[in-house]
DNA sequence: TTTGACTCTCCTGTAATGGGAGAGTCAATA
DNA sequence: TATTGACTCTCCCATTACAGGAGAGTCAAA
C-alpha cells in the first residue's frame, strides 16, 4: 500500500488531482483509513491511472472516463465516442490554424504599416432580411447620397432601421453604378414607397450569407475608401475571396453635419480560397 | 443611443459579455443611467467591439486587451505579445495534433483487436538516479530472476524502492543478456553488496532520459511479452523510435507466489521519428 | 517525545461567460 | 392613464480540472 505522495511521484501526476480523482469517484484508493482518512493506493492501480491519462489526452472529460471504465460501454460505444472525439480535435486544429492565420495577418499588417491599423474585420453571417428597395443605375457617387437622404425619412419612421446600399457591379466604379438602395422592413408585403424620380420603393428580399467579412468605418464618408482598401487587403492576405456583391450599413449617419459624420459597415460574402 | 439588446444584436455579442465586459472595465457603455443602470452604447462602439473580438481571437485574454487598449502599449510591445500568443497557438496546434494522433492510434487498435487493448502507454520524462547496481552477461531469463532474487533483500531494507533491471543489449534475445540489475538508493555514495557469485554491486548514476514510453504489466512473468509486443507496436504506430536500452521497474514482486503476480513497468527512451 | 514530513478536509480562485431569480424600467397600446 | 409585454438591472450559482493555502491531525524516525 502507497500513501498518496509515494503513489503521485511513481505515476507522476499531483496528489491534488489524485485526491480529485477520488472525490468525483474516478479513482477510489485501495484503501482508506476509516479513523484518518488517509488514501492507500496499491500499486497495481497504476494502469488505471495510465488508462485515464490515455484518455485524458484523447479529449474525455473525467466524467467520461469514469463511466467508461466502470465498463458501461461495449467496445463499440467506445468506438464511437473516441470518433466523436477525434472530430472534435480535428475541428480545435483548424480553429488553431485559423487563429494562427489570424495573428499572422495581424503581424504583417503591423510590420508594413509600421503602426496599429485603424481597422478591424470580423468574419460572420447575415441572416436573410426583408428590406423595401429600389435598384437603379446611378451616375455617381452623389447621386447615391442624394437616394439615400430620400430614403432616410421613410427609414427613421421605424426606429433603429438601418438603411443599406449594395452594389451590384462586378468591379469597381465610380460612375453609372448599378447599386440597390433600402432598409429592413418587418410584417409589410406590400408597402411602396414612391420616390421623387417617379420610381417606386418595393418589398424585397435580401438573401442571407454564410459568410461576410466586414470592417467598420468611422468618420466622413470622404475617406471611405480606406476602409475598401483595408478591407480588401484583408481579404486577399487572409486567403479569402469575395463571392458576390459588396454591401453598406449606414448605422449612423450625421445629416446636419456637411461632412457627414458616420458609422458604415462594409460587407463582403467572402469564402476561404 | 443603443440598449444593450440591440447593441447586442448589431455586433453579435452576447449581452451576457457585454455586460461582463461592461464589469471588468473592458467596454464601457458611451453612457449609463444613474437612476436605473441601463447601459447605453454608441453606434461608433462597435468598432472597439470588433478590435476585441479581433484579439480574442488571436488568443489575448480580456484583461491583456483591456491593457492593449488603454494605450498602455506601445506598437512594439504589441508586436511582441502578438509574436508570444504566435508561439503558444503554435505549440497548441502541435499538442492537438498529437492528441489527435494519439486517438487515432487507439482507433487503430481497436479495430484490428475488435477489443479494447489490456494496456496503456504513457510518455515521460525519467529523471537521473543514483543506483546501486551489477551488470552483468547472464545466460537466461532464470539466471536474471535469480540475481532479483538475490538483491530483492537488500532493497527491501530500504522501504518503497524498485528493482530495476536495464537490458543493453541492442535487440531482443534471451540468451547471454547483457543486463544490469540494482535498486535507486539516496546517500550512500560508497556501499557495496557482495554476491554470491563473488562479485559486488556498487554504486552507479543511473542517466535521466528525456522521454520514455512506458507501459505497466500486470499478472506473471510468464505472460510479460504480451507486454513487450504492446509496447513496440504502439512505439511503431505511434511514429517514435527507440533511442536506447529498456528498463523494466519492479514495482511489486510476489516472492511468496510460484507464478510471481507483478507489477511491472516497461520503459524504452523514445524520440519522434 | 520531539520534530519534520506528510496528510486530511474545507474554502477560495481560476476564464469567460450561461442560466435563472426577483425586482425594476421602457414604450406602445387599450 | 393604466396595463401590458418585452427588456434590463443586480446577484448568485455553475461550468472544468484542478492549484493554493489554512488549520488540524498523523506518521515514522531519532
Amino acid at each position: 500500500m502507497l500513501k498518496i505522495g509515494e503513489f503521485s511521484k511513481i505515476c507522476q501526476v499531483s496528489v491534488k488531482a489524485l485526491r480529485h480523482w477520488s472525490d468525483i469517484g474516478l479513482l477510489i484508493p485501495a484503501q482508506i483509513d476509516e479513523q484518518t482518512g488517509y488514501r492507500y493506493y496499491g500499486i497495481e492501480q497504476i494502469q488505471q491511472v495510465n488508462r485515464i491519462q490515455a484518455l485524458k489526452t484523447m479529449g474525455l472529460s473525467l466524467p467520461e472516463i469514469a463511466d467508461l471504465l466502470a465498463q458501461h460501454m461495449s467496445s463499440d460505444e467506445i468506438r464511437r465516442l473516441l470518433v466523436i472525439k477525434q472530430r472534435e480535435l480535428q475541428q480545435e486544429m483548424k480553429d488553431v490554424a485559423e487563429r494562427l492565420a489570424v495573428i499572422e495577418s495581424r503581424l504583417k499588417q503591423i510590420d508594413r504599416a509600421g503602426v496599429i491599423p485603424g481597422y478591424e474585420t470580423v468574419l460572420k453571417p447575415v441572416a436573410e432580411q426583408k428590406i423595401i428597395a429600389i435598384r437603379e443605375t446611378v451616375a455617381d457617387m452623389e447621386a447615391l447620397v442624394t437616394l439615400l437622404e430620400e430614403t432616410h425619412p421613410y427609414a427613421r419612421q421605424k426606429d433603429n432601421t438601418n438603411l443599406l446600399a449594395i452594389f451590384h457591379d462586378e468591379g469597381y466604379q465610380t460612375e453609372q453604378v448599378d447599386i440597390e438602395v433600402g432598409f429592413p422592413v418587418e410584417g409589410h408585403t406590400d408597402w411602396e414607397i414612391p420616390l421623387s424620380t417617379g420610381r417606386r420603393m418595393s418589398i424585397t428580399t435580401l438573401p442571407g450569407l454564410d459568410l461576410v467579412a466586414s470592417t467598420v468605418h468611422h468618420g466622413t464618408w470622404l475617406t471611405l475608401a480606406e476602409g475598401y482598401e483595408y478591407l480588401g487587403i484583408w481579404i486577399e492576405t487572409s486567403d479569402y475571396i469575395i463571392m458576390g456583391p459588396g454591401r453598406e450599413i449606414f448605422h449612423h449617419i450625421d445629416w446636419e453635419n456637411e461632412q457627414k459624420a458616420t458609422v458604415t459597415e462594409l460587407q463582403f460574402p467572402v469564402k476561404k480560397r
